[in-house]
RNA sequence: AGGCACGUAGCUCAGUGGGAGAGCACCACCUUGACACGGUGGGGGUCGGCGGUUCAAUCCCGCCCGUGCCUACCA
């Protein structure tokens, strides 16, 4: 009977997957129309670096996106997903550089012009590596809408906001104290500075008076420094110093004359409690020399070289200077001495270079008015973060944000639209290339070399990639979006300047909800990096394993509040478990018949209503999980569907059915087979697209249709609570003599005799075939007579099941496991007698709790009594021997 | 220095105010017509430590220890 499956016996996962993404790709399933009446849902890509290769932090967050995605689209939404690169341009231009190396050459010999064409020519490259990963990945992005941060229309979005915001004040052109890299050679955001473990080493050195013998010494990690200093600070409460404070002090080396100054910020505790003061070169310094009003000296060129300004060592570079510094001031008897001083130094994020702070003009964004709406918009609930705590890391930056430099001196990016006039070196700002300066009239203008950080462009992806300026349909539809996924790491990068910038050109927030998914680590749980060799390339595991597998290990680990620490083992998982479909999918093709449709079977039994139930349980439970980010918890769900409910019940229960010779059964259990088979597809399709696809178009009767457009089943009747205990019963009844027959190491080939009381009657009578089948049994009897000497009792849904024993060498294992019964029972009884002595238990823990209580220690006294006769028995049957 | 997580079976992790679960690993048996990437059964945990709240704490609170991450100008 049957038809011969037309699934091989092994899933190959490569030819699958290609074949089923450009068929979905034909088909436009992905493509969202704004014409479409459904609800809409959307959610925007954190665009990958167009440098950039799939690596695993994008596997995941892309999975889950797309789990997201097209979880919505099955549930009827007209979902967007929008897709789209980044042109990271301090990054992008890195990489470049160092392409050029290899060839000995550098930027500056090319010209500005040439170095930017052969970045688009790399853009062109990598840029369609990455879409073609994602595309690997299954990503269901709707890829007829993608973007690049630097597209005309995003150019033009860039544009309009740096116009608006310099119109509104928000920014502005200042001179201030910034990170400096001197590799790349511009200025670097806060954000971009991370503070890196250095080794340094801390120098005493000595500061004379210029009226007087006497000196103070002050403590530095930075003598080279020195040469930019215009003051020496003491707290102004600090007893030492007070008299000292307003005399003049000659800088070492240099012989300039500098004040002695008072100014809160100084720590009393730390060396001399004095301090030198740099506010050319040192935040503090600099915060300290605006509020005194101290000059500012820049000893530094953009390279990195010391300038004029540092005299005889002019021209060498900062690590030089520093010890030709300290080697002259050693010299003079100015250095007191050296300590071993680790701290903390800035390196460029990109090239790892030391950035050295120093005043530079900029354009930089005014934060704070931005900031105040983003965070009204998380605390009164319009965005919401998941896991929720990330909502804290985000009002921390925002409540201390700070100006934000957004101009570079890179070539790769949005260039400034600002241009200063030749004659009065005022500057027009405007969204067209202007002909003449606004303030005085001059046709002769120079743009600003200047390009524009690249999260400037990012913050406006959200409504930018929707058309924005313009009054786009698809802003008015997509806008705000339904979600946005990503990594913590990017909270400040990105989120926050997404929030500010939505909420003010859009008025609304651009996303319901943040995402933030756990970071991967090695299955060490170390960060995966190139330098320590520990990197998994999903690529790679994809082509060993299958996507479907990699996408399903994912989600399954996607807990809340944790990372991710992934090996072969996890990724052996997901791939047994994409195996065990495969496997059910082919049992289930060999028993359906082709035509089975017109043909009218018997009424669904007590098995295909119950997993019918248990679909619906799942279902529920998974969406439940999904609509509140727990990945984990729907992939659990499905996995306990699919494996312990489908496979292991369902699946072993119909076979009595589908190999029987009733053909009414037989086709009632084709049918809901079938069905229940396409449930578990619908339900697995967002997280394992291709194996479900790929088995579902195997199906007999489908209707042509890809599985995404199916929709998810609609729940069937509910199972009555007697169906429920019912199936219960039979599975307790089942796993109970298998377990009998485990523990008294019955050869699993070997049928045995079990006997029920006349109060399991009924279930006997329903399910023999089923209890027979699923435990090896031959005959199943249905008496109340006492065990015979060579049977083994146990209890089971508040029945006692006799198995009998063939081979009596049996029984001295049964009294070995009812003695270890028995004492599981006794250890039992004890905690609910102590408790239900308690008198305070009784008088204060809720009825019910008493309640229950209460009927198992009936329960258990019942049966341990039970089981106790019985152990004397067999005792005496045994003779001791035990 | 501050903040935020985390600490549950050998490993990776779920979980809940009423004596704790999964996957992998382990042990035993089984190549039964979907599946050895499998089936059935089993062993294994004073739920980091100490206090507190409660009739009852793995769960709530406090402190401590350990681990990780983030923020921070200690020269």
């Amino acid at each position: 009977m049957g038809a011969r499956t037309p699934l091989p016996t092994r899933f190959d996962p490569r030819p699958v997957e290609s074949r089923w993404y450009t068929a979905w790709l034909e088909a436009g399933l992905f493509h969202a129309r704004v014409e479409d009446p459904r609800p809409p849902w959307s959610v925007v890509i954190p665009p990958p670096n167009v440098t950039g290769s799939l690596h695993l932090g994008h596997a995941l967050n892309n999975t889950l996106q797309d789990v997201l995605a097209r979880h919505r689209r099955l549930q009827g939404f007209n979902v967007c997903w929008m897709p789209g690169t980044d042109h990271a341009g301090i990054a992008t231009q890195v990489v470049v550089e160092r392409e050029l190396a290899k060839e000995g050459k550098t930027r500056h010999e090319l010209g500005r012009e040439a170095f930017v064409d052969r970045v688009w020519e790399w853009k062109a490259r990598s840029g369609a590596r990455i879409v073609e990963q994602l595309q690997a990945l299954g990503c269901s992005c709707d890829w007829e809408r993608e973007r690049f941060t630097m597209d005309p229309g995003l150019s033009r979005a860039v544009r309009e906001v740096f116009v608006r915001l310099h119109g509104e004040g928000l920014i502005y052109r200042d001179a201030f104290l910034v990170n400096w890299c001197p590799r790349c050679s511009t200025v670097l955001s806060d954000l971009e500075a991370p503070h890196r473990p250095s080794p340094g080493r801390l120098y005493t050195i000595r500061y004379p008076f210029v009226d007087g013998d006497d000196a103070i010494e002050i403590a530095t990690t930075r003598p080279e420094t020195l040469l930019g200093d215009t003051a020496v600070a003491v707290h102004p409460e600090d007893e030492r110093y007070a008299r000292h404070v307003g005399r003049t002090l000659r800088l070492p080396l240099l012989d300039r004359e500098i004040p002695l100054v008072a100014d809160a910020f100084v720590d009393r505790e730390f060396g001399s409690g004095a301090v030198k003061v740099t506010p050319g070169h040192d935040p503090n310094d600099f915060e300290c020399g605006r509020r005194l009003g101290l000059p500012i000296v820049n000893i530094l060129n953009p390279d990195g070289t010391l300038n004029e300004n540092a005299g005889p060592y002019a021209g060498l570079t900062v690590s030089e200077a520093r010890g030709r510094v300290v080697a002259d001031l050693e010299t003079r008897g100015l250095l007191l001495g050296s300590r071993e001083h680790p701290h903390e130094v800035p390196h460029c994020d990109r090239c790892d270079t030391v950035v050295e702070p120093l005043v530079s003009e900029q354009w930089f964004m005014r934060m704070e008015p931005l900031a105040r709406p983003a965070l009204e918009a998380v605390r009164d609930g319009r965005t919401t973060f998941h896991p929720r705590q990330w909502e804290k890391t985000y009002f921390h930056w925002l409540e201390n944000v700070r100006p934000w430099v957004i101009s570079r001196q890179l070539w790769w990016g949005h260039r400034i639209p600002a241009w200063r006039c030749t004659a009065c070196e005022r500057w027009t700002v405007a969204v067209e290339d202007p002909s003449a300066c606004i303030h005085c009239g001059e046709a002769e203008l120079e743009q600003d070399a200047d390009v524009l950080d690249t999260w400037f462009s990012s913050a406006l992806w959200p409504f930018s990639t929707f058309g924005w300026p313009d009054a786009t349909p698809e802003l008015e539809l997509f806008y705000p979006t339904s979600v946005l996924s990503t990594a913590h790491d990017i909270i400040f990068f990105w989120v926050a300047r997404m929030m500010m910038m939505g909420l003010h050109f859009m008025y609304d927030v651009p996303f319901r909800d943040v995402y933030i998914h756990p970071l991967i680590r090695d299955a060490e749980g170390k960060k995966m990096s190139k330098s320590r060799g520990n990197v998994i390339d999903p690529l790679e595991v994809m082509s060993a394993h299958g996507t479907d597998a990699l996408r399903y290990t994912l989600v399954s680990l996607s807990a809340q509040g944790r990372d991710i620490k992934l090996g072969e083992s996890q990724l052996e998982g997901g791939r047994a478990f994409v195996t065990k479909l495969w496997n059910a999918a082919r049992f289930a093709l060999m028993n359906l018949e082709a035509d089975t449709a017109g043909q009218a079977g018997g009424a669904a039994g007590l098995y295909d209503r119950w997993i019918r139930h248990r679909m619906d349980v799942a279902l529920a439970e998974t969406h439940a999980a999904l609509d509140a980010y727990r990945f984990n918890d729907a992939a659990a769900a499905l996995y306990r569907f699919v494996w312990g409910e489908l496979c292991d019940w369902y699946i072993e229960l119909a076979k009595l059915a589908l190999q029987g010779d009733e053909p009414r059964a037989r086709l009632a259990t084709q049918a809901q087979l079938r069905e229940v088979l396409a449930g578990a597809l619908v339900a697995l399709h967002p997280i394992m697209p291709f194996v479900t696809e790929e088995i579902f178009q195997a199906l007999p009767g489908r209707d042509g249709d890809f599985l995404m457009r199916q929709g998810y089943p609609k729940p069937g009747a509910p199972l009555s609570d007697a169906e429920a205990a019912e199936m219960d019963a039979l599975v307790e009844v089942v796993a109970c003599i298998r377990r009998v027959r485990g523990e008294l190491g019955v050869p699993a080939g070997a049928k045995v005799q079990a006997t029920l009381p006349t109060a399991a009657g009924t279930l006997a009578a329903r399910h023999g075939a089923a209890i027979r089948s699923l435990c090896q049994v031959g005959e199943l009897r249905v008496a109340d007579t006492a065990p015979s000497a060579t049977a083994a009792v146990a209890s089971a849904a508040g029945f006692s099941v006799q198995v009998e024993l063939a081979d009596p060498s049996f029984l001295r294992d049964e009294v070995r496991r009812l003695e270890k019964t028995l004492g599981r029972l006794e250890k039992d009884l004890g905690f609910v007698i102590r408790k239900l002595e308690n008198p305070k238990f009784v008088a204060r823990a809720k009825p019910e709790v008493v309640d229950a209580e209460r009927e198992k220690r009936a329960r258990l006294d019942d049966e341990a009594e039970r089981v106790r006769e019985r152990l004397e028995r067999l005792r005496r049957a045994v003779g001791g021997a035990s």
